[in-house]
DNA sequence: TCTCCTTATGCTCACTGTGAGCATTATACG
DNA sequence: CGTATAATGCTCACAGTGAGCATAAGGAGA
């Protein structure tokens, strides 16, 4: 840390302090993770820290700098998410300290053994409603549906939750992550949202744990964004391995998803979409032996906007 | 401006001036415009200031003030488009000074006759290779996709060019905006690129007029991102008075992808799609009459991701 | 009033993509 | 040699889409 005389400082009133804040998902065993990091026994939070103005000369290294302090991976895949700059975003500040905005990016890999502050979460540990790949969970329609309803009865917020939930006659839409984290934490039924007023959230929220400061809102945001992309670019690549099987591809799309896709569709929709090739390597495991397939980069030359499928139901 | 006694400052290398910077879109008589502002006779930009870390609330409602204080306008639909945080970005700062990141957005609205120093640009002067409308603009073969593949003979560069330009086998894909002007800007093509190395440009480029620091990088990225958010989201009518005809609708889109559309199969898309309903009123201009029509907000409880269309080809 | 011009609207047809299933084929394991 | 477990092939119905042809309804002028 640096100190520097001064005398007659002139503070300009639009200077803030940068966050980077990494959400950094990989995909093992059909369960998607994020990586977690607990600083200082608090919460769990993402690998975050302040932007270096003098040696990070963008964002983005500056963010791979903490991920590697703080986690000890490198990453590969990085895209920009979103900016938090509200003032009350329930990070504590003392009266004397510089407002915060905090830069939050997105990362995919494959899972990796971090050091040992870090961890790799469950996301629908986190998001307990998000994960409808065996059924639409049942928290949803008997618990927080109903107390989403009672919370208001306002036209525009109970059309919110329909749409946001797929109650009523809309459906589920896996993509809204954040809309449904906001209506929760706006309904009371997020642990933040007790933290956020220094009071304890009952025992009786099924609703995950907390996380520190906003973090599982911009994990939220993190994973509707990358919902709806693996629509319509091909990252699903970056969270595998060089080669794998379709089943495999499909549980991770799957997994992502939260939601269960109809198999030989979706081999049509990958291999007609030239998205992969085989490389005429077969798996021995269970039944009958699988061809290993690899992304095939040339689609990138063939089609606008490659992607995975995305049912409509 | 406030200024405060210090004498030992704990100069935090983290500290950064945030800036908020409005590329403002609307589409008057068929032609996309971006609104500029022109402050002590620089070269045009967009709205843009710092936040006001004291007074505004939340980032959105710092450029909320600096659009009113530089153009006079009130701005309905804004979303956050991408946080800019390289060191080095063309923004000549005195030694001194904080480092700079911005945080720019995009808006939607209807033209309105803004103040003295600002004024509306037509966005095709700035990115004359966007508008495909009547043809693939001949400057394109011409001069710069040669141009582009003279500057570098490296197959990811020539791959490169060939899927932004839509060049080879490769379809025009009107979203790759932001992509084309890089690309542009890398082959020295551009006229900042010569500004941001202090030479003079040569009055032979014929790609548009430059804008202030990167400001036309900005509105590349938000001409990028709202021409693909319109096949998503209902975000056009923001641009369209409450009733409008098919037609002008029609335009309207075709206006903003810079490309032209079947004429009866966008009207069959957008009112199967139930996006929009008839409001009993006629047109009564060239022709035959048009029925006028008006957005139809129950869309968004059918339909997922309403949006118009977008062709292939 | 009739004709031409212009834009709105209707409708058809071929083809592609998608949702759902049924059927068949390989292997591993008892 | 069965049986369980996956992988793969294939079909069918139907919804969307790209392209056009055809018709309708006004205004402007002859």
């Amino acid at each position: 840390m640096e100190y520097r005389v001064v005398t007659w400082e002139r503070v300009l009133n639009s200077s803030v302090t940068i966050r980077l804040d990494a959400v950094l998902v990989a995909v093992t065993e059909d369960h998607p993770r994020v990586l977690t990091v607990r600083p200082k026994q608090r919460l769990d939070g993402i690998p975050s820290g302040p932007l270096d103005v003098e040696r990070d000369k963008t964002l983005e290294l500056g963010l791979r700098r903490w991920i590697r302090q703080q986690a000890g991976i490198e990453v590969g895949y990085i895209e920009q998410l979103y900016t938090f700059g509200d003032q009350n975003r329930g990070i504590e500040r003392t009266p004397h300290q510089e407002r915060i905005v905090s830069v939050a990016y997105l990362g995919l890999g494959i899972e990796d053994s971090p050091s040992i502050e870090a961890r790799w979460r469950d996301i629908y540990t986190l998001f307990p409603w998000e994960d409808h790949r065996l059924h639409r969970p049942p928290l949803l329609d008997d618990l927080l549906v109903p107390r989403l309803f009672a919370h208001m009865d306002d036209v525009t917020w109970t059309d919110r939750v329909h749409i946001a939930f797929g109650a009523g006659s809309m459906q589920w839409d896996p993509v809204r992550v954040l809309d449904r984290y906001e209506l929760l934490y706006q309904a009371g039924l997020i642990a933040e949202a007790f933290h956020d007023q220094g009071r304890t959230p009952p025992a009786s929220l099924q609703t995950g744990p907390a996380m520190a400061y906003d973090h599982r809102r911009i994990v939220a945001t993190a994973i509707g964004r990358l919902r709806g992309k693996l629509t319509y670019r091909p990252v699903i690549f970056e969270l595998l391995p060089e080669s794998f099987t379709l089943l495999t591809l499909q549980r991770t799309v799957e997994a992502l998803h939260g939601i269960r896709l109809h198999k030989q569709n979706f081999r049509r929709v990958i291999e007609r979409g030239g998205l992969v090739e085989g490389t005429g390597e077969r798996t021995a495991t269970g039944g009958r032996p699988a061809e290993l397939f690899r992304f095939r980069q040339d689609v990138l030359r063939e089609r606008p906007r490659p992607g995975v499928v995305f049912p409509r139901r």
